[in-house]
DNA sequence: TTGTAGGCGTTATCAT
DNA sequence: ATGATAACGCCTACAA
């Protein structure tokens, strides 16, 4: 393996010269020593021990980023980000799916903790009335009093920094769109229940919907593709169509799409449909719907928890979304 | 924060039993002081040192997964099925992504070697005459010397044990249903230059082609959806439209199937399309497509990276595939 | 400019 | 059954 003392013995210095010169101490060594040191350790292939150095400097060049579910472009837009800048930084990205149970996001908080991370960042949206939000809250505090930087990037009942985008906005966006097309009997396929984000959503189309002096129509559904799919097959054998239908994300709204379709709906000559995220399969399928700053939010967060010092507590940031038309939506005759 | 030292404190007894009680040791304690002890833990809050532990067992509760991109669904589905089995042992899944990039593997190896990890997977095919293929064969051994296990879930010229499905037989299979199904000019957009995954799935639908009897008809791709729309644009503008096109992967087949209806040519209606992995997307889509065993080769990895001991060492294993018709073929007319 | 030595939190080896 | 204590590999005053 090679350690620094093998090197220091090998290159016939003391450790503590082979320490400064391997890790770039700002101790002066002389150039002489420095060549002896550097040599050795090329030839022994050192590699500092993460676990040596966190024992003494109390940290580890990691950063952990919690999701919901790895599988979900959502997140995997998010990761990215935030890889983008750790990796240039130096730090490792280390990503763990809670599969949206707020239990196995305690359990990964602390194995975070136990590794000395130097962050935290919660990508997951939370729920109301969470019966573990004290234990969460809690193991937070415990993950911030020893130094690590906790960071949210959405709606969650958590004392923590967060940087966000405004879901209801976005949602209010999306509906205000499809209005404008001229339709009026507008659906909207929910989100799981009790989380944060399905309840900003549909808010923002409720609130769309009223502005617009209109009737909600809201229809139980998932963040997966098969609530979407589902959700559509039910509209589609039940009453009247409506004009149009919006999900509560792009993977929903791609189900809700090929639901349609399959019951030989055509999308969008009789129903337009939109979703929100603007994930890839967005482009993939020409969905119309709302660009969430998803890699932003990931560069922005990484950029917060791996700052130099931990100088501007940045409150609360909000990034800007944007409206995508595509082709599942058209203007209704 | 609360170390052994301060429980042992606390509950008036030697750091050795405290540290017996709290990590299972198999060394008898009383049940008096079990007691003081875990109540002391209880009351502090006591969350045991990685670094510390690592530093003295030379081993860390950390798997690590080294994908290609993050984004893409195949990398994603492998993740959850080491994911999966990780948790259920108590260790963390480490996501790294690469970028398909071998140098970048090779700093995230290096740093995955430095965390002391019981194991690394790696996701990613390898590329022929890969000029950093030596420096990442020594950083493999260099790994493994240490301890660490190592395991590759596709073709690699790497000298360390596998777990891997056929892709060439998987290429060549759903050729040959699309070949059943009366077509004759059959076209395949290939992957990244150079990728040992490109060759295997262009030399399977070569094989399956040259096979009926057909001249094979190959196009330059990539793995992401552009690669496959920009494909599906160029063959439209140029000679006589093919019966039907494979892409080398789900999202590129995604990518053609949209590209070619830009086009105003209906697919399957004029011409068929399929794909290989079965990823997500290609469920949305009704993408007909070759089932890669992907969350099972995440699950066979991790548990023999987690094993017990090292013992049957597996020399390489083959997971089956499976064909999935849906509905972007159609039998020739 | 170089070296010595203490300590970080655990585990494991030896006593007791 | 319990308790000292020596590593593990590294960083960092402090000394020379």
């Amino acid at each position: 393996m090679g350690s620094l003392a093998d090197i220091s013995e090998r290159a016939g210095v003391s450790i503590a010269t082979a320490s400064r010169v391997l890790n770039g101490s700002k101790h002066p060594v002389s150039a002489a020593m420095r060549e002896r040191v550097l040599n050795a350790a090329a030839e022994l292939g050192y590699a500092p021990s993460f676990a040596a150095r966190a024992l003494v400097t109390g940290r580890t060049p990691i950063v952990g980023v919690i999701v919901g579910d790895i599988v979900d472009p959502y997140f995997a837009h998010i990761a990215r980000g935030v890889e983008h800048v750790a990796g240039r930084l130096g730090y490792l990205t280390m990503l763990s799916s809670a599969h949206r149970s707020t239990e196995a996001e305690i359990r990964h908080l602390r194995a975070l903790r136990a590794t000395q991370a130097r962050g935290v960042i919660f990508a997951s949206s939370g729920y109301t009335d969470d019966p573990h939000r004290q234990e969460l809250q809690q193991a937070v505090d415990e993950a911030r009093e020893s130094g690590a930087r906790v960071l949210t990037l959405a709606h969650r009942e958590l004392d923590c920094p967060s940087v966000t985008f405004d879901s209801r906005a976005a949602a209010y966006d999306i509906t205000d769109y499809v209005v404008s097309l001229g339709h009026r009997r507008i659906a909207f396929v929910d989100g799981p229940k009790g989380l944060f984000t399905s309840l900003e959503r549909c808010a923002g189309y409720e609130a769309a919907m009223a502005a617009a002096g209109l009737d909600p129509l809201r229809f139980e559904g998932g963040f997966e593709y098969e609530a979407g799919y589902d959700a559509a097959q039910h509209i589609a054998a039940a009453g009247p169509l409506p004009d149009a239908i919006i999900g509560v994300n792009d993977d929903v709204a791609i189900g809700i799409v090929m639901g349609l379709r399959s019951a030989g709906i055509e999308v969008p000559e009789r129903v337009s449909v939109a979703g929100i995220n603007d994930t890839r399969p967005a482009a993939y399928t020409g969905l119309t719907t709302v660009s969430a700053p998803l890699y932003e939010l990931g560069l922005t967060a990484a950029r917060i928890v791996l700052a130099e010092k931990g100088a501007d507590e940045p409150s609360d940031k909000v990034l800007p979304h944007q409206l995508v038309p595509r082709s599942t939506t058209r203007r209704a005759n």
